[in-house]
DNA sequence: AAGTGATCATAA
DNA sequence: TTATGATCACTT
């Protein structure tokens, strides 16, 4: 089942409002796909499913889900306390060249300037075919936010292009962070050194602090 | 209970 | 291997 990608912004959250309140059971039944039994070994259904339902079309080149529009969509999993359960995944590191690129230009500014996120009940108890969508919110940074998330990647790219990828731990970072991203602990991938020589090195992607996106909710809710 | 580091699925 | 979609699970 194909979903034609939105031409506006306005169509894009007209759709996604019409989800609010449905359960991912139903949702599913629609587009014709299985609920997963165990999200263990289906990580990415919820966001992927989503993205289906709304028409996204970027499939996994490093741009927003919706191209056109320059919006990036974020399923956000909400605990009962209305507060999200994880931080947010935003992009992969290219360890070689992320130093070459200006802020304006990187993807973590290209995929954060907009977003929607949909939230989404997560509670462990609730089965996955009975957890309900919630209402979208179409975000953009605000100009501190914008601030704090350009000093965060300013500084952490710049340990990165030091060839100081292995001081990199997730405490760095006040709103994002750097973390592993690959399939396990053993996965390599080429990085720079502190003399600038090649060196083989765990994956990273830039993520969300849970507590950042907690106050990104806040600021819709007030 | 948070927060950090590890892991799972899939496409190109 | 790189990118996407993320959540799991161990440590603090």
């Amino acid at each position: 089942m194909m979903i034609t990608p939105p031409h506006s912004e306005c169509e894009l959250l007209t759709r996604a409002q019409a989800l609010a309140g449905l359960s991912l059971g139903k949702l599913a039944q629609e587009l014709g796909l299985a609920v997963p039994k165990q999200q263990l070994y289906a990580k990415g259904w919820i966001g992927e499913l989503i993205e289906l339902k709304l028409g996204a079309n970027a499939g996994s080149k490093p741009e927003p889900d919706f191209i056109e529009l320059g919006i990036e969509l974020k399923t956000l999993p909400i605990n009962h306390l209305g507060k999200p359960r994880e931080s947010t995944f935003v992009c992969s590191i290219n360890l070689n060249e992320e130093r070459t690129i200006a802020w304006e230009n990187s993807t973590v500014w290209r995929k954060l300037r907009r977003v929607l996120w949909i939230p989404i009940e997560a509670s462990p108890t609730i089965p996955l075919a009975e957890r309900k969508i919630g209402m979208p919110l179409l975000w953009s940074p605000n100009p501190e936010q914008t601030q704090i998330l350009q000093m965060d990647w300013q500084e952490l790219t710049t340990m990165i292009s030091f060839g100081q990828i292995n001081q990199i731990s997730a405490k760095l970072g006040r709103y994002l962070q750097i973390r592993p991203k690959a399939a396990h602990a053993k996965s390599l991938c080429w990085g720079l050194n502190e003399y600038g020589e090649p060196m083989l090195t765990l994956p990273r992607g830039f993520y969300l602090r849970a507590s950042f996106t907690e106050q990104i909710l806040k600021q819709y809710y007030i």
